[in-house]
RNA sequence: GGGCGCGUAGCUCAGCGGUAGAGCACUACCUUGACAUGGUAGGGGUCACAGGUUCGAUCCCUGUCGCGCCCA
């Protein structure tokens, strides 16, 4: 093996002969255990949060792989309709061809052309990542099998009358001319302008003011509501108003949405731009005026004036033309909430169109029950409150959108505009023939798409083959519905975690998956939201595989929607890393994922911390080396060692033992930080730290079978460590695992065909324990003697052992070897029965003293200060303790064990001081 | 306005009724034959603040302040 752990070399050939040898495919064997990936966009490349997620989810994949179960692990791609069809057309820019230009089949063809390139990409990505996944099933949501779900799924919820086609008011973004969900939509404070209007009665016997920050809309009002107990316009309620600009009459009415103190306390009602004046419109059977064609241009329902006029252009006109007829009355600064489409950064318009809806109160309350009756579990569970208080105020869901990539609305129009919902065009065409008396009928099909969201709720199951019952048969549908667990983020919870849980259940009666666990969102180091816009993403194959500083800052400023940014991205990408990024290597990123996958909702990305972690690797790496060269050419026919030799041995297995457990525990609780957390500290200071270097005077000693025993022990632990770091850190623990398995007699090709270990595999040697940890309280006190006291490292120093029980004298004896190689000891023996205790300076471990001899190595002086800060401290922990001794209610009140315990450190305490201050009384002699 | 959450070492975060922990950063010493991507030792915290419950509160409760996010 190399002296230094380089990734690069050992992750691609590991991948390619995990993949050919199909261990990422189900094995048909032991208990089903399944994952969906959600699946990611064919947008472009995975993002941190992607690669934090499938870490989390190859993880858990591996882990109950190994622990033999039947793993299916479903891999695909999503179609993404808005963003892509984004993605592709501006991809058509630069070619000068517009959408339009093309033409939808053409278009079509390049957003094919588009998702190879991308899904390629992705997948590679994923690859490269370690993802155990079995890419012989993978699928995009546009393929025949989800596709039929999808149109079956269309079909019976239109012929159960959980879908309709109405005219409401939705969503839309002018420039790409579509309806856009709630979700997507996202509204921020900014400066605007609130202008008051004065709106005349139509009998001239006065007026009212009304306030709006949409004077355009004006055009469209139908209304102006006041609150039914305002005392100023209760005689007015029910009279009419002129309409300044329209030639029309509108009524007053009242209404108890009013707050009577915004504005003049008089609202305009223009119920086909504004969600509230719609339901209040509603309310009053006002029917609404729509004034807008859908690019947000004033249409033919508006005065001739103002036909064609874009929505700003039109309010600028609007204004001045109250202005000019003495009817604004003021115009102030005023903050409002401003809705934009997320993906387009436009303002959107609520907007009267007719769409595709389907009815949710009844899913909804069922989606409630599955939750809330456990059969599925979040994690972390306070997530629960999340989707509990949004299926509580579920509207119907709007399903249709007006794009070119998606699935088709499967639903055909004949010229009458009677719409047919079938399967197929023929079975259309068999309805409309039906309903015209059997005379053939020319059909128009649907021009609509579905939401993408649609099909993705129905990925559970349209993944297992779902309706088709062959397919069904042959993916597994009984066996892997419901699925185990879904990794995702808590902000599709609504998105996508309920609408699969309500669709999944209404179609098939089961739950999509039993648990949800619900990641937090990778932020960068400063908390910020990683996006190309602020210039701060990451792409994980650059943390891999390292970066320049110059292709770095080409990647964060190229392509940029405002390239004016670009020097700023610039000037805080070249603060940030000024070298670029260096090559963590797979494993170091996965593993710094688990270490930060703790319950809380930010993911803080500190590179850093992924380079502590390269470090570990590299620790683990040369663990095994020094292993390895230890036991060259040693082999035996057993993994487990049989007969235990020395302490050492008997202590590092048990404590593999509490490490194990920990793991399992942690790994059932989904707590990836803490079981990292846990091998790290049982690798770094356990195994490196103490068995390390307690097994080298062993195998260097001259007692052979201890020697052997030793690197049996060595290996064993080893390869138990190797297996149990193999879900996080693939490529590291199989190359390693390749040079360690032989030499135990292990013949299985890869280590991710093991057993995953248990704690259950080890025994429990609580006095094993308990001798180690002896020899680590002497060798402790003895270097930070030799650390305080400046003696150099490699000076050697003797020892005199005084006092002491029985113990103390068989495990001085049992660890001389130890105790002189790890302390650098020269030689050690008791102080004999009348001997006069040297100067020296001293080390009080319970009954036992240790003494290191002044004479030409220790200062007198240092010696005592040393020992003035020791007893120092030592009468603070006493005080504490006697403060809690002292106290009658705490010995009466306090559970037994815990008084038990606080006497215990009150009389190891008291030793310690006596013992420390007879030592300087000792020195004051002198 | 409603809901959820956070405030612990310089930074990023665990812990959560009974000796305050980790990684990174920092200081000193050390190139010893697994590893300087390292070793050894060390410094650093009235656990946001104020009350309350308790024998005992960083942890539970209430309030205040500050900061997020989600939904209106």
């Amino acid at each position: 093996m190399d002296k230094s752990f380089e990734p690069g070399q050992i992750e691609s050939k590991w991948y390619s002969q995990w993949e050919s040898s199909g261990w990422f495919k189900p094995s048909g064997q032991g208990q089903p255990y399944a994952i969906l990936l959600p699946p990611p966009n064919v947008t472009g490349t995975l993002h941190m949060g992607h690669a934090f997620q499938h870490t989390v989810m190859d993880t858990l994949v591996r882990y109950h792989r190994m622990r033999g179960c039947d793993t299916l692990w479903q891999l695909g791609t999503d179609h993404a309709g808005i963003a892509t069809e984004m993605v592709v057309t501006r991809l058509l820019a630069p070619e000068g061809k517009s959408r339009s230009e093309l033409g939808r089949d053409a278009f079509i063809e390049r957003v094919w052309q588009w998702k190879q390139q991308s899904g390629d990409t992705i997948e590679r990505q994923m690859r490269r990542m370690g993802v155990s996944g079995d890419w012989s099933r993978t699928m995009f949501t546009m393929d025949e099998i989800p596709s039929e779900a999808v149109r079956e799924t269309f079909v019976r919820l239109f012929e159960q009358g959980l879908i309709y086609r109405g005219q409401k008011l939705v969503n839309w973004d002018p420039v790409l001319k579509t309806a856009i969900s709630d979700l997507e939509v996202v509204s921020e404070e900014e400066d605007g302008k609130l202008w008051s209007i004065r709106y005349p009665l139509a009998d001239g016997s006065g007026s009212l003011v009304v306030a709006t920050t949409r004077p355009e809309t004006m055009l469209g009002d139908v209304a102006v509501a006041v609150h039914p107990q305002d005392e100023r316009y209760a005689h007015l309620i029910g009279r009419h108003l002129a309409l300044p600009l329209s030639e029309r009459q509108i009524p007053i009415i009242a209404d108890d949405y009013v707050e009577r103190e915004f504005g003049t306390g008089c609202v305009k009602i223009t119920p086909a731009h504004d969600f509230n004046d719609y339901a209040i419109g509603q309310r009053h059977s006002l029917e609404p005026i729509n004034i807008f064609t859908d690019e947000a241009k004033i249409n033919a329902n508006a005065p001739a004036k103002y036909q064609g006029l874009d929505r700003y252009d039109a309010r600028k006109v609007v204004l001045a033309d109250l202005d000019a007829a003495g009817l604004l009355v003021e115009e102030k600064k005023h903050k409002l909430q401003v809705p934009r489409g997320d993906r387009t950064g436009q303002v959107i318009e609520p907007y009267l169109t007719w769409q595709w809806f389907v009815k949710m109160d009844g899913l909804a309350a069922r989606g409630l029950e599955l939750v809330e009756s456990g059969k599925v579990r979040f994690v972390p569970e306070n997530w629960i409150n999340t989707y509990r208080h949004w299926l509580g105020n579920i509207q119907d869901w709007c399903i249709s959108r007006q794009l070119w990539w998606g699935h088709r609305i499967p639903a055909w129009y004949d010229e009458a505009g009677n719409s047919y919902v079938a399967r197929s065009e023929e079975a259309a065409l068999a309805q409309a023939a039906a309903r015209h008396g059997g005379a053939s009928v020319v059909l128009r099909r649907e021009d609509d798409v579905l939401e993408t969201w649609f099909s993705s709720a129905l990925w559970a199951h349209s993944t297992l083959g779902w309706p088709n019952e062959a397919a069904m048969a042959e993916r597994g549908f009984a066996r892997y519905l419901p699925t185990s667990v879904l990794v995702t983020g808590f902000d599709i919870i609504f998105f996508w975690v309920a609408r699969m849980i309500m669709l999944t259940d209404h179609f098939t009666g089961e739950v999509p998956f039993k648990d949800v666990y619900i990641t937090g969102l990778v932020r960068d180091k400063d908390g910020q939201k990683m996006s190309k816009s602020k210039g701060n993403v990451l792409d994980p194959i650059d943390l891999i595989d390292g970066i320049s500083l110059q292709d770095l800052l080409e990647k964060r400023t190229s392509g940029l929607m405002k390239p004016q940014d670009a020097p700023k991205i610039e000037k805080a990408t070249r603060k940030d890393y000024p070298d670029g990024i260096a090559a963590y290597g797979a494993d170091a990123l996965r593993f710094t994922f688990a270490s930060l996958a703790s319950h809380g909702r930010d993911i803080k990305f500190d590179l850093d911390r992924c380079g502590g972690y390269k470090n570990f690797c590299n620790k683990l790496w040369n663990a095994a080396r020094f292993a390895l060269m230890n036991c060259e050419g040693f082999r035996v026919d057993t993994a487990a060692p049989l007969a235990l030799r020395t302490e050492a041995e008997r202590w590092i297995l048990a404590r593999l033992q509490h490490c194990l457990g920990e793991v399992e525990t942690q790994f059932a609780a989904y707590r990836f930080d803490l079981v990292s957390q846990a091998l790290y500290e049982f690798t770094w200071n356990e195994f490196c730290d103490w068995f390390l270097e307690l097994a080298k005077p062993a195998l260097n000693g001259a007692d052979t079978a201890a020697a052997d025993s030793t690197r049996h022990t060595l290996l064993y632990t080893l390869e138990t460590l190797l297996r149990a770091l193999h879900p996080l850190i693939p490529f590291i623990t199989e190359e390693i695992w390749q040079n360690v398995a032989p030499q135990l007699g292990i013949a299985t090709p890869s280590v991710s065909l093991q057993a995953y270990p248990r704690a259950a595999d080890i025994a429990a040697d609580a006095t094993a324990e308990a001798e180690v940890e002896w020899l680590k309280a002497v060798v402790s006190q003895l270097r930070r003697i030799r650390s305080e006291m400046n003696l150099a490292p490699g000076k050697a120093i003797p020892l005199l052992y005084v006092g002491g029980n029985a113990a103390d004298r068989s495990r001085a004896d049992k660890f001389a070897a130890q105790i002189g190689f790890l302390a650098r000891v020269e030689s050690q023996r008791w102080l004999l029965p009348d001997e006069a205790e040297p100067a020296a300076s001293a080390a009080i471990i319970g009954e036992l003293k240790l003494l290191i001899p002044l004479a030409g190595l220790i200062d007198l002086g240092a010696e005592k200060v040393r020992l003035a800060k020791e007893i120092a401290r030592i009468e603070a922990e006493i005080a504490k303790c006697n403060g809690k001794l002292g106290t009658a209610t705490f010995v009466a009140n306090a559970p037994a064990a815990v008084v038990e315990q606080e006497r215990q450190r009150l009389a190891d305490f008291s030793n310690q001081l006596k013992g420390l201050r007879d030592q300087a009384t000792s020195l004051d002699g002198i």
